[in-house]
Parts: C-alpha cells; sequence; structure tokens
DNA sequence: TTTTGGCACTCGCGTGACGCGATTGCCAAA
DNA sequence: TTTGGCAATCGCGTCACGCGAGTGCCAAAA
C-alpha cells in the first residue's frame, strides 16, 4: 500500500472525523466547510477519487459524499486520529473504582470490565492470561453437617465459592490433620504441576482421600490459564447501525463466551490492535474490535478491549483503554 | 363488569389464541375458520362488536380485524386460557438444575431464576421475602497478612464474600479466641435484633472491637429482608413488538433493580397475578408482568414471575411458573 | 328473537410516477 | 495543479391510485 501524501490523509482524517459524529456520508462541500476552508470543493473531490481508488473510501450511491471503508478505519485508529485526552471527571470515575483494596485478580478484572464500559459505552472485554499461579495455602472449614467451604488461596486470587464433602464422623480434630497433609501436599506448587496427580497416592489415608480429589478437582475447574470477563453487552443497542437481530445474536454470543478468546486474542508485541469487519471482528457485521495490551509489573499477561461499531470514538476508546491498562500495572505490579 | 356469555367467551379466547400466535388483527372470517365453523362471519360479527362495546377488543382501522385490549388479556390469563402442560423435556431440564444440592437460599432463587427465563424465554424475576434468619454460625478464617475472611451460617444461606481486617499481631489463637467470642453473640440470634447493638460493648477487649464492628457491618450489608433476582434481561429483544428504544430502556431499567419490587409484589393471598399495561406493568410499554406466589414449606416467602410482551403465551408461563413454585417448596420445604 | 347472506363502504398498503435537491464527474480556463 | 461551471445521476419524499381485506348494516330466513 503507497504511503498517501499529507492532503490525502488530512481529508481520510476529515472524513471519517466527521462520519463517526454524523453517521451520514460527508461530501466534498462538507470537507471544506468544516475542515479546509483554503481549498475549493472541487479539488477535494479529485483527492477523493483518488481515495475512492484506492479503497479507502466508497460512495453509496452516486449522488452521495464518501463512506470510509474498513482499512480507512485501520489507519485512522493507528495512526490518524488524535488523542482523546479523558476529562477530570473520567480519570477520578477510573481511579475511584480501582482504589479498594482487592485480593483476587478475577475482581480486578471484572472492575476493569465495568469500568471499562461504563466510561466508554461499549460492551467491554478483559482477557486475562495467567499460568504462573503458585498455591500459597489450602484450607477447609467446616460449616454445617458434613459439608466443608474450600478456600484456596493463590499468589494471584482467593478462591472461595467451592463446597467439599467431608467423610461420616469427620470432626474438628480430621479437618485440622487434612488442613495440614493439605498444604503440605500443595502449597508452594504451581498449577501448572498438578496435570500430575501421582504425588497425591502417598497420602492414602483413609477417608481424606476423597477430599485431596475433591480439592484437586476445584482447583483444576475454577483455577484456569486464561479467563475473560465482559461487561456491558447491551450496550450495542445505543447503536443504530444494524438490526434488531444482529443486536440480539450479538448479545448472545456475547454472554456465551465462546469464540471471544479468539476475538480478543493478538500478538503479544502489539500494544493496541483494531479489528475490523466480518473476518476478524468475529460474525458480528459493522463491528470492530480494539485492544490494548496490559501488563502486571512488567509481564505481559492479557489485553483489555471493546466491541463496538466500526463507527466508533477511536480516540475516545484509545486513550481510556490505555489509562485502564496503566492502572492495572500500578495495581498489581 | 357483567358476566359473557359463554359464546362471548369462546371469541373472546379465539381472537387472543389466534393473535398471540399470529400478531395480526384478526377477523370473524379467520375466527369461524379456526374456532367455529358452525356459525357465520356475521353472527360473529355482531358479537364483535359487542365486546369491543364492554373494552375487550379494539380495531386499529376500521378495514382491519380485533385486537385484544388489556382487560381482556387479564380475563384471559385468569380464566379463559387452557394450561400448557410442559413436555417430559421441559420438566426433566427443571428438575436437573435442582437436583445439586445447594447451601444458599440465594443461589437457589438464581437458579429458579435462570430456569424460568430459559424456558419460558422471557425475561425473569424472582423476588425472596424472609424476615426470619436466624444465625447458626460465625466464622473468620485468616487469609493471607491481616486480612480475614469472614463466614456467616444462618438457617437459609452461607456469606462467604466479604473480609475483615485484623489488627497487628493478630495471630491463630486471636483468631480462635475472635471466634468462640463471634459465636457467643451471634448464634441463634435473629438479624432482625441485631438493629441493637448494644450487647456488642459487653466484649470492649482492646483490638477485638474492630472486628465486631466489621463482621456486624457485613451481616448488616449483605442479610437484607428482600432480595430480588433477575434473568434473561435480554430476552425482550427477541419480540418485535415496541422499538429498539424501549428495548434499552427496558434492559437498563430491569438491570438497574430499582422499582422491581413494586412490580413483582402482591397481595399475599393472590396465588398468580397478571399486571398489563403502563399503570401496572413498570413504565414498560406493551409489556405484561405475570407472577405466581411460591412457599417454603407453606410460609409465604417470596413470587417468581416474568416480564414480557403482553403479547405472551401465558398459558406455557402460568405452567412453568406453577412447577418451579412447586419445586422451590419442596426443595427447601 | 337470532342467525344469515348480501352488499356498500372504509381504509391500509403496495406500487408507480414525479420532482426536488444533493452531490458527483468532467472539462476548460486560470 | 487548482478552480468554477455545468450536466448527469440517483435517493428520497410526496402523491395518486387501485386492490383487497374486513367491517357495519339490513332485510330475509329460521
Amino acid at each position: 500500500m503507497a504511503e498517501l501524501s499529507k492532503r490525502k490523509k488530512e481529508i481520510l482524517k476529515a472524513v471519517i472525523d466527521d462520519f463517526i459524529v454524523t453517521a451520514t456520508p460527508v461530501s466534498s462541500q462538507d470537507i471544506k466547510d468544516n475542515h479546509m476552508p483554503d481549498v475549493s470543493s472541487a479539488t477535494i473531490r479529485s483527492e477523493l477519487v483518488a481515495l475512492e481508488e484506492m479503497g479507502y473510501l466508497s460512495q453509496p450511491h452516486v449522488s452521495a459524499g464518501r463512506v470510509p471503508s474498513n482499512i480507512a478505519y485501520k489507519l485512522y485508529a493507528n495512526e490518524l486520529m488524535q488523542n482523546k485526552p479523558l476529562t477530570k471527571k473520567d480519570l477520578s470515575l477510573i481511579r475511584e473504582q480501582f482504589e479498594d483494596k482487592i485480593l483476587d485478580i478475577g475482581d480486578v478484572i471484572k472492575k476493569a470490565a465495568k469500568i471499562i464500559s461504563d466510561i466508554t459505552n461499549y460492551t467491554s472485554v478483559v482477557l486475562l492470561k495467567d499460568d504462573d499461579i503458585v498455591i500459597r495455602n489450602v484450607k477447609i472449614v467446616g460449616l454445617i453437617e458434613n459439608t466443608a467451604l474450600v478456600i484456596i488461596i493463590t499468589n494471584k486470587q482467593v478462591l472461595k465459592d467451592s463446597f467439599v464433602t467431608l467423610p461420616k464422623g469427620f470432626d474438628q480434630g480430621y479437618i485440622d490433620t487434612a488442613n495440614d497433609l493439605l498444604n503440605d501436599m500443595f502449597t508452594g506448587r504451581n498449577v501448572n504441576e498438578l496435570g500430575d496427580i501421582d504425588f497425591l497416592i502417598e497420602n492414602e489415608i483413609i477417608g481424606f482421600r476423597a477430599i485431596f480429589d475433591g480439592v484437586l478437582e476445584i482447583i483444576k475447574n475454577n483455577i484456569k490459564p486464561e479467563n475473560i470477563v465482559t461487561d456491558g453487552e447491551y450496550k450495542i443497542l445505543d447503536y443504530p447501525d444494524g438490526d434488531r437481530d444482529s443486536a440480539k445474536r450479538f448479545i448472545s454470543t456475547i454472554k456465551q463466551r465462546d469464540g471471544l478468546n479468539d476475538l480478543i486474542k493478538e500478538n503479544d508485541d502489539i500494544e493496541f490492535s483494531v479489528k475490523i469487519g466480518k473476518d476478524e471482528a468475529g460474525d458480528f457485521d459493522n463491528c470492530a474490535v480494539v485492544s490494548a495490551k496490559y501488563t502486571l509489573g512488567g509481564k505481559e499477561v492479557g489485553r483489555a478491549g471493546v466491541i463496538g461499531p466500526v463507527r466508533m470514538d477511536y480516540g475516545r476508546v484509545y486513550s481510556v483503554l490505555n489509562y485502564v491498562c496503566k492502572m492495572l500495572d500500578k495495581l498489581l505490579g
């Protein structure tokens, strides 16, 4: 793709800037009036035909203005657009959300998803990749009858939503013993190594084996190397492009999670990614996926992004993602 | 309101049965063809004008068929409609959902909401009224640094999502003591009595007071006499009546919870309630709220319902709500 | 008194014609 | 290379029109 002249870029940017706001094809006269009063509309027109031939623009019909193409949006998002600084209100809103002490990294990314969706008003997706989870402590707490709460503390999170059934007559003494054994078994271990459960065999003590198996099951089911959360699924309804059915499909798909992974996953060295169109942005028509890499303490751990209409306020989204990602790093670095 | 003749009821039912399926005004000829081949369309017409004068029907325009009014739907739901028995698949689907052992009543009503929404394909709302909660056990479990998980077990639920900060140097010995004291203070108490916290004063032991206050705070914030959960908020998109904006408003309102209470609350002796129209069904146009009372062990404890388009499959909804309510009673009775 | 067939009447809806206005492409002059 | 002028294109809103669905009414039949 040949490099565009400065003026072509200026004009292309003008088209997109206007189109993002008005949602109607922009004419040569519009560009002259709003951005370039010093050249005639005819001049702009001849540039427009060139841009159209290069694939950046298209006309819905002959007597209409121009509309940006997907590659134009990409160029815009990566190069042309102005960074839109966040307002003080936005900044403090974000900071506010993150100021509580949080023990679980899952809660952090949930919060991040919520704040991104709230502030941008698009659907948000946050991906957490984490294959370096070390167990710090495992504990069972007898609750009622023969049921115990299982608490698993890792370097990144506190799991406390699962239960295990205790054998009959399992009193506090046994529980204490079980806790000691559980800690011997699990503390300090990386979750990756647990695939091999042979080390369990050593503790073949009657009655305890079921508990150990139960805890292992819980760890395997709840600690995943990849987590993905979304928020604001229904925000898509605010954007009138596209019909009701596709909105419904959009929300259902997002809710089900399947495939979201591929949508937001990226090569690790891409800081800021924009995917547009049916091929790239899942099966969603007229949608774009914008995502940014975030790190915790320098290590690459995931991406945060939004899914919204192609005609999206990329500048603002860029700023929000940037800031939230920075916060994430600071918070958990 | 004068009682309708048998034939008028039959005709009214025919109109609604057809309209629920076709969503188009139903004509006298339609009724003759599909329901009453033995009378002429003219006869049906004269009945229709009578029903129209009584307020049960209306015509969008003069050369259109009839459309049921809100009071017609109410009559239909309360008296006219046929009970639509659930399929075996539906029944086993519901039973399946409820067969896991669940410790927390909150989880039960969440599940109930999910299954109702899944099966009816409407938005569901489940209200839980419960002012008779007795604390069985309170426990803190030291986790990391100076943070402890607070576990509160009542006769209805297990709360385990809150933390309390421990004073410096608070080791396992102190935690054990704190647990003993907490149990002395809380076990056996009804949550209602906790408004008066004077009994706390006795335990004015240095360092412990902060923990007790923290736990009390957690109980007060998390055990509420009324809980409300919803599911399938976006199901409304499947129903084409009403525009996109109102769908958006619908979803936002449901998500925010405010006012849902009034929507589903009912006089305790109404088993099955149908609210229709802007006055009754919140601020939603073309929406109906159908709810049924459920009990746990004979005591009235809440209502389960759906919010959907006025043109709703009342028969099916009735059956689903009925069955789920019965399951709830059996499950926790 | 109720039911029925017949018939004129109403009105929404789809279609096609038409004219306006927005915008373009092209071209010749600057 | 830029510009003003101008004919050409085409979407969109409006209007007229005719079809068809469905009704209300009425007089005759049951």
